[in-house]
DNA sequence: CGTAATATTGACTCACTTCAATCAACGTGG
DNA sequence: CCACGTTGATTGAAGTGAGTCAATATTACG
């Protein structure tokens, strides 16, 4: 365990976009007792069922994804995540692991002492605004998800999924260029997305085919941002990217 | 504005259930400035859109959902909630709302001032980490809802919605035979699982018909638990109903 | 370079939707 | 107390979006 800077500056960064922090809070972050980990793709961080674990981590590159098994063995992801974000803010003040989550690419995280991080959230306010603030925004997420794949068709199911990405991506400063990659097999996708692998590609090759997004094997670029947006019904909205003026 | 005290006891006791709180956490719950209000079936309580209100709604009695659009007129119900659930704890600390919450039939809440409702979150470790958990439970409950829409057929994803709400029902100690009222239209049943109301109708048939569950008007009870559970493929384990011991 | 994982395509099937009636329940006013 | 209107439930027939099965191409990678 060392306590350098520069990995928790993200974090920092990070919360500062979901409220206003001053010295002593950024202080408080940079102090927390921290491991820095590294997962290969595929790798199970957490896993349903589980206890939870001494360190609670944060993606500081790399992406990841929250999954659940049917009890005939379907499987849905429920959330990919990427750099910047709590993996397991979710399991913070719960006792046990409802669902598992895996390393979707290489994926480095700084864990922080979950203890520590509590203690944090719990004492100092607009840390704890803060942390309140990005779990809401992942329960936002998982209704648009729900409303997502309950009442779009495929099309409008998958151009909303790389909608999303796409907008995360360039919010977290992870875009440099137009196009992006999309770090989901077709397999995955489908598994997000509430479709079989096979319907989720020609389902794909048709918004190619129709020319609003262009692919390059995972590179993903629109030609036309406002044509996806339509065939989506993306509403931004619900990423409350703009919360820093607080509640 | 009042202060009495049976209202807000229903609030104390929710938060027992998640959290050890001491005689000083109960006594500042009890004394949060609060209002009492009531709303008539299909009344809206928060818009999505809407800015914050001044007061944060907890469940006294009835029934109220949540709910979002799509672009092009679909409807989806996210969650369905009863007495002893917050409403609006999803947007306690966020600017805006990116759901409608509506009454699902006659309904009375207590809303407690947002802002001291937030105070008291922040002030107040116990406290705080009881409405944690509630939320996180929220969150939990919508993966679960994304699972069940995207991974399960007809039959299951209605049978696991029954057993849910069964389930919930019985912990807030809402229940006292074996059957229950089921609050939902067909209509309703149908936006929440994603399927059409003419479909959820035949499907509920198929249940009736197969002898697992029993249906009088609205009042639903289950003839055989252990098979509707495993029609359901339903695990409480995301309930997280056991919080009592913290984290 | 070989081999496994992923992507692609075709042919066929089916769970769920759509459209369209009909029926039942319930509140309301006369 | 009953006709009537409205909302919700039920049923049938036909259509379709997405699934299944299975083969082949392509890519990634040790």
């Amino acid at each position: 365990m060392s306590n350098s800077y520069p990995v928790l500056e993200r974090m920092v960064q990070k919360l500062s976009t979901r409220a206003r922090l001053d010295t002593d809070d950024r202080q408080a972050i940079l102090a927390l007792p921290f491991v820095e980990r590294s997962y290969h793709a595929t790798t199970y961080v957490v896993r349903e069922g589980d206890a939870p674990r001494r360190y609670c981590d944060f993606i500081s590159e790399g992406f990841a994804f929250r999954q659940k098994l049917t009890a005939n063995g379907g499987r849905q992801i429920v959330s990919v995540h990427l750099a910047g974000d709590f993996i397991d803010l979710q399991h913070l003040f719960l006792n046990i692991a409802d669902h598992s989550v895996q390393a979707l690419t290489e994926l480095k995280v700084v864990g922080v002492e979950r203890k520590a991080l509590q203690r944090i959230a719990l004492d100092r306010p607009a840390i704890g605004s803060a942390l309140w603030i990005d779990a809401l925004v992942d329960s936002s997420i998982y209704r648009e998800w729900v409303m997502n794949i309950g009442r779009r068709d495929a099309r409008a199911r998958i151009a909303h999924l790389l909608c999303e990405v796409s907008v995360r991506m360039r919010a977290a400063d992870l875009i440099s260029e137009e196009k992006f990659e999309l770090p989901l097999t077709q397999e995955q996708l489908a598994d997000a997305v509430g479709l079989t692998p096979v319907h989720v590609n020609r389902t794909l090759k048709s918004l190619v085919d129709d020319g609003v997004v262009y692919r390059d094997k995972r590179y993903i670029s629109f030609t036309d941002w406002g044509a996806i947006v339509g065939i989506a019904g993306f509403n931004p909205l619900y990423l409350h990217l703009d919360q820093t003026r607080g509640a």
